[in-house]
DNA sequence: TAGAAAAACCGAAACGTTTTGGGAGATGTC
DNA sequence: GACATCTCCCAAAACGTTTCGGTTTTTCTA
């Protein structure tokens, strides 16, 4: 592998030199700056980016920590189209993207930083991540600069990007009560996410501003999945049978409390409607369709990996950036039967 | 930051020692290990792998590229849940993933191998990539260790893990032509996609070994979209409505015929049987859920990643793996009407 | 034409590791 | 007690860059 130094020989200069011409600066000739392009040609050079790094002390790597891309995972695309995002953004950049898992199948005893630290990451985008995750804990005592997805902490090192959950859950309770619906049940994901705090002080804004009274019974945790999503629901409308509409804070579980549905003999939406949160790919493809809130995932990718590299450039110091939601009408609503 | 030298200084020993100390070599005595480990943690040091691959000559990374890796492909979840696998694999390894992506929305300028050289990346994963891509022929040039996913080229360096099509495509005519149908279109993807030359041969042989005549003008192209698998269903059906079955090289082309049918007033199954190949999630929700021939995406990056690192560590010399693939009866295939 | 300024170049140090080729001291062998 | 053999340790070179602080060469100025 040819180096700079063998580039320095040839071309009957210093490696001083070579290197000042390769990289545009201006006190090398127009002359002797082709020749080294030409020489460099020839002997087909690439640059050692390790070596680069290692005296810059900036690797133009960025972290992306992904918390559970499993098998599974790949159902509920909403991880995905964030990491295309993220990718899109960064792919027009100088930056390459380097994929940490914590998925902990394996004994990955590593903890975080030591991961980004040993790889000397010059920044780090996290997804996914919970809010008692150990890791987390890590992030905002470390120095490296950090953009969260959907959790908005802020400091020196730390931003972040997410949606305006709160409002984005009144708007789909808005619509539900909109159509008439009183007694109506949320399926929230766990209490260590923080978007579902946020959506279920939405829900409450909502019953608040209709002037319809809190029932906590109403209010139960589907752990973001299918399966415990249908659980829930079944759960929920078995012990309330009065109940006439869900409010689902993913679509995943809006897709599992359709079953559950199903399973009653409950017909969506004239017995029962439903709305998810998200608009997954899925969404528009279950029967009926669903109607929901739809974030940008890909935006939210591509707009952190933005942040982040502004950040790490010092072309900004915003620290936050909350983008809007939509609500999507689709078949899962109907007014509720008198 | 910490390094070596500090430890060194503070555990009154040389930087040797501190460095052979930590990589667990013996000629080290256990008081002189147990004080170094322990000075480490009290500077809470994390070793710089830039200066260890700079003088090993190894990285520890792998490459992944994916070609067009955008907002539109995350609806076809191929190359997601291969990606999936990927890491998976990678994640239990000594290895990280680096993701290359070659969508050329921006100028990226620099080739496929100077991409690789100048991360000094131990080896590449590559997916998605055309046969006419200028890429390809660069990989095979270089003598950076890379595993190919669905190309089955094979060299020194160049390894591949694929399913077996021409098998897969053959099953599927096979379900066709035992249901009684005998006038059977394909949607093919492109000539550039091996895959797809494959696939071809499949059907071919089912029709041969059956006895049925092969009409070229039953075969089109649909670019593997659901856009152009619409398009071409469209006009094959329009040209030849004797035609009462349909073999779709990819689940989102048979999506697209499925739209296509719709549109021309013809039931499925009943009036026309579609099979798809891939097995996407989607296939299992449209309506009606779709016959497919599943092939093992996860498994597909699982394996390619563990061939690579295999090769990396000189554990394994193979250069191919095939997988397996399975039929899976659904709804959208039925006998032929009489 | 002398001196100053600008342009072009270079040597050497630095980044943080690993590894080579020993060398000192302890222990064993006869 | 002399020699061999371990055990434990170390100095220095190497990996391939960038950059600091000069030095030499050329060009400009008066």
């Amino acid at each position: 592998m040819t180096t700079i130094k063998d580039i320095a020989k040839k071309a009957g200069v210093s490696v001083t030199t070579v290197s000042r011409a390769l990289n545009g600066y201006s006190d090398v000739s127009e002359s002797t700056r082709k020749k080294i392009a030409q020489v460099a040609k020839e002997l087909n050079y690439s640059p050692n980016s390790l070596a680069r790094s290692l005296v810059m002390k900036k690797s133009q790597t960025i972290g992306l920590l992904v918390s559970g891309f499993t098998k599974e995972s790949v159902k509920d695309n909403f991880m995905v189209e964030v990491l295309a995002g993220v990718n899109e953004y960064v792919s027009g950049s100088s930056y390459d993207l380097i994929l940490f898992n914590t998925n902990s199948s394996k004994q990955r005893e590593k903890t975080y930083t030591q991961l980004c630290r040993e790889r000397r990451v010059d920044g780090v985008i996290i997804q996914g991540i919970r809010t008692d995750d150990p890791y987390l804990k890590e992030v905002v005592d470390s120095d490296i600069p950090c953009v969260l997805i959907d959790i908005p902490l802020e400091s020196d090192y730390v931003s972040h990007v997410t949606t305006d959950n709160v409002l984005g859950a009144e708007k789909a309770v808005k619509h539900l009560i909109g159509l008439g619906h009183e007694k109506i049940g949320m399926i929230n994901g766990h209490e260590f996410a923080f978007v579902s705090r946020e959506r279920l002080k939405g829900y409450h804004r909502a019953l608040d501003k209709a002037g319809i009274s809190f029932n906590p019974e109403y209010i139960t945790d589907g752990e973001f999945t299918e399966e415990r999503g249908k659980e829930s629901a079944l759960q929920l409308l078995n012990d309330h049978p009065e109940i006439t509409a869900l409010f689902c804070a993913s679509d995943l579980m809006a897709i599992g409390a359709m079953a559950a549905a199903k399973e009653l003999n409950l017909k969506v939406p004239e017995e029962l409607s439903i709305i998810g949160y998200d608009d997954i790919l899925l969404a528009s493809y279950v029967s009926p369709t669903l109607t929901t809130i739809a974030q940008n995932k890909f935006g939210l990718g591509y707009e952190a990996a933005r942040l982040l590299i502004g950040l790490l450039q010092n072309e900004t110091d915003t620290h936050r950036l909350v983008m809007k939601t939509e609500l999507k009408e689709r078949q899962s609503t109907a007014e509720v039967k008198k």
